[in-house]
DNA sequence: CGCTTTTGACCTGCGC
DNA sequence: GCGCAGGTCAAAAGCG
């Protein structure tokens, strides 16, 4: 009681440092969308009208996972009152880690969009029950012929491919093997797996080694979970939910973004990840885990964590170049990346943040990418802290780590996707070439969390779009201070 | 003994 | 209609 009442202490601390450096950027953010408002009019009148919304912090496009879109309203309100808004913002943090895979948002993954929050909780029951997708469809095709196309067009996988060492990738959830088949065109065996969580628990997921590099194992996530999960899981879970989401609705929808382009890329290289975004809808990049395997019934995101940063634009050629393009359904691909391996997971194992000052630049095609120098500056803070780092954690082990013990990192991914899907890439130069500090305080198991705060804290402040969705979130254990030195000794400190 | 994994059989959808 | 491939089932085997 005596360590928890201590540990609780510090956080209190912690928190009060976070809103304060919370309500400092945003104030700054409101600074740069001042300053650039008169560069944007002219801008995205003509290029990307439909992003307006950058200019009008209350119109911001939210994606909070576990939270209804409503909420951040809320939040933006308590927080123009500081002082009154710590509880609240704290537990509506609580709530959305808690939350994460009731998210009335999540729903859409097996369902038609435009449902009412309530009808869509019952619906999403529904599809629950009615897992195995053959089942799924008689049953449904018995009513309408339609709706039941839709229910299939709807049920999204998310694909994550990563260097992995273990037979499967630890995710934080209980898993049950009941199949294994070898697959057209790669030599691995595929493993089924459903969940054991829960007994009527509709998610499964899918395990095979790439054919091509036998040290990436792909994991195809299907459905979703409908009980609580562990924390530890909630992470993946909600991640591959959200992106799921995020296909799905983009898949449904027009994006000015996307739409005229045969393939939208944004490929922002940030601390040394990739962040690819893949439209297969339109080019011949459909990623799946069965290389040679034809069109896939389901739309797929994946999440690709085993490229180079510095090699991203050549990713779509490293792809195998028998995916197929597939009319039915689009397929995005999301990018999180080391050049080698290890070099990010040994840093992030450390869990300390990384306090260089990494400026960026954004170009006008979508794509992030750090200056040859910041990268430069970067991987040599990363090389220095590999000497340091005395665990040798998989890359896998350091994502699902960071995503695990960090909301932001989970909602940065979100709102990367749905900066993509609700209006494709980035497109203006705003912040750009700014040193950004970023400094995330220790918490006491939070390994492999700081190098993603930081990285995703960075891409919010070199997006509007996304900084906004970040701004929007209650504050969260890592902030966003111009004046590093200062803050970085003070959280410090706080951490000792 | 209970749970998990293995593995061949079976079911279903799709293309020809 | 047939064959193929993906996915699932369920009995047997394995394991702690």
């Amino acid at each position: 009681m005596g360590e928890v009442r201590e540990e609780n202490e510090r956080l209190k601390v912690m928190l009060e440092q976070i809103e304060k450096d919370y309500h400092s950027l945003q104030l700054r953010f409101f600074d740069i969308i001042k300053q650039e408002t008169p560069k944007k009019s002219t801008e995205s009148s003509v290029d990307h009208p439909l992003h307006d919304e950058t200019e009008e912090p209350d119109q911001l496009v939210s994606l909070c996972l576990g939270r209804s879109p409503s909420e951040p309203k809320k939040e933006e309100k308590a927080t123009s009152n500081p002082s009154n808004s710590k509880t609240t913002d704290y537990e509506e943090w609580k709530a959305s880690l808690t939350l994460g895979l009731d998210s009335k948002f999540q729903l859409s993954t097996e369902l038609v969009s435009d449902a009412s929050p309530e009808t869509s909780l019952e619906e999403s029951k529904q599809a629950a029950e009615t897992w195995p997708p053959s089942k799924t469809l008689k049953t449904v095709r018995n009513g309408d012929d339609e709706v039941s196309q839709q229910t299939h067009v709807k049920r999204a996988r998310v694909s994550v491919r990563a260097r992995c060492d273990t037979p499967t990738m630890n995710d934080g959830c209980q898993w049950r093997k009941y199949g294994q088949k070898i697959a057209k065109g790669n030599p691995c065996p595929r493993a089924y797996y459903r969940c054991t969580v829960a007994p009527e628990c509709p998610v499964r997921k899918q395990v095979q080694r790439c054919s091509e590099d036998m040290s990436i194992l792909i994991t195809t996530y299907e459905g979703t979970h409908n009980h609580p999960l562990p924390v530890s899981a909630t992470a993946m879970a909600s991640t591959t939910s959200a992106a799921a989401s995020m296909l799905l609705s983009g898949s449904s929808m027009s994006h000015p973004g996307l739409g005229p382009t045969p393939i939208a890329t944004a490929a922002p290289v940030l601390n040394g990840l990739n962040f690819n975004i893949l439209d297969n809808s339109k080019a011949k990049q459909f990623y799946l885990p069965n290389s040679s395997s034809p069109a896939p019934l389901f739309p797929t995101v994946t999440l690709d964590l085993t490229t180079s940063p510095f090699s991203s634009s050549t990713l779509f050629n490293r792809l195998p170049s028998s995916f197929a393009s597939n009319p039915r359904f689009p397929s995005r691909s999301l990018s999180f990346s080391s050049s080698e391996s290890n070099i990010i997971p040994t840093t992030w194992g450390t869990g300390y943040p990384s306090y260089s000052a990494v400026p960026y630049n954004k170009t006008h095609t979508g794509s992030i990418n750090l200056g040859k120098q910041s990268q430069e500056h970067f991987y040599q803070s990363y090389l220095e802290k590999t000497h340091q780092a005395s665990s040798q954690q998989s890359l896998t082990e350091s994502l699902t780590k960071a995503i695990a013990t960090d909301p932001n990192f989970r909602s940065a991914i979100a709102a990367t996707i749905s900066s993509i899907v609700g209006g494709g890439a980035p497109h203006d130069n705003q912040g750009g070439g700014e040193p950004i500090q970023a400094v995330s305080p220790d918490s006491l198991t939070q390994k492999g969390k700081a190098c993603a705060s930081s990285f995703f804290n960075r891409f919010a402040s070199s997006n509007s779009h996304t900084a906004g969705l970040m701004l929007l979130q209650p504050p969260l254990p890592l902030s966003i201070s111009k004046s590093s030195s200062t803050s970085t000794s003070a959280i410090r400190d706080q951490m000792n």
